[in-house]
DNA sequence: CCTGAAATCATTGGCGG
DNA sequence: CCGCCAATGATTTCAGG
């Protein structure tokens, strides 16, 4: 990890359809070069995937919320797996602390989101807040050279 | 907003990095015609970026949490300010509720949490929850169809 | 939205540090 | 091991229909 992937890392998160030849002409290297870089990084996990960023609220999702679900330890995997069928639910964290996870989702509308919760309250008690705004889009850890 | 856009958008999604050959090939229209789309629909406000992800323990911070900031109303936008200056701050949500803001924050090590907690509680009252996994990594809003 | 041509790009193999 | 160069095939882009 040196200026080089650090500086691929950068371009990349912050375009990730530019070409390898505009990449390369970034970073001051060849081509092939950053491409073999770009594919070691992909290849020890440290990139692990390429994303268009879509605003929910421009395909009719202009709701979001963040719901902390405190689930009963013995339901955990039954809700893990119930998650993952519900496409409301866009990112889903684990966390330390009594809510037990908390869920990011996006809705058509308030009596959407009170399905939703409804259908979560199976599974333990929530806790919704909607979000007004995303002030800090999205944002890389600043890359920190060794070798 | 119809199928091919759908797909187009999926695709995207799941790969921001194919190319509009490969695009165009997997919703069966012509190359340029799917680059057109592609640039409509950013244009629009429903693409507003691609994004490499990139795995914050790979590169040297192994932790991750979230932090519901309580900042008291006359902070606000100060604390705004301070947010953008603070590398650790991967993602921030203004949210309804007594928190007003919640964090996502990745950092190398506890004490340094502890000193980005120390610095935030200057602000207001903090309540800091561990990541300890990510179950639904990431999803996009089921795209509806219109016209 | 498609086709077709010209410019650009990706990818591979071989060479040199 | 790592990067550069060169050549081939693919892709992007623009014109015209």
């Amino acid at each position: 990890m040196d200026k080089f992937d650090k500086k691929i890392l950068t371009a990349l998160h912050e375009n990730a359809r530019i070409s390898y030849a505009e990449l390369a002409r970034r970073v001051n290297l060849s081509a092939p070069a950053v491409a073999d870089r770009v594919e070691k990084l992909e290849h020890a996990g440290v990139i692990t995937g390429y994303h268009a960023r879509i605003n929910p609220a421009k395909i009719g999702y202009p709701i979001q919320g963040l719901i902390e679900l405190t689930v009963k330890h013995q339901d955990y995997y039954i809700v893990m797996e119930q998650l993952g069928t519900m496409p409301e639910i866009l990112e889903c964290f684990s966390v330390t602390g009594t809510s037990g996870l908390l869920l990011k989702v996006a809705v058509h509308s308030m009596p959407d989101l009170q399905a939703l919760i409804a259908r979560l309250m199976q599974y333990g008690d929530t806790k919704t807040s909607i979000v007004i705004d995303v002030p800090v889009p999205l944002r890389m850890p600043e890359v920190v050279e060794t070798e």
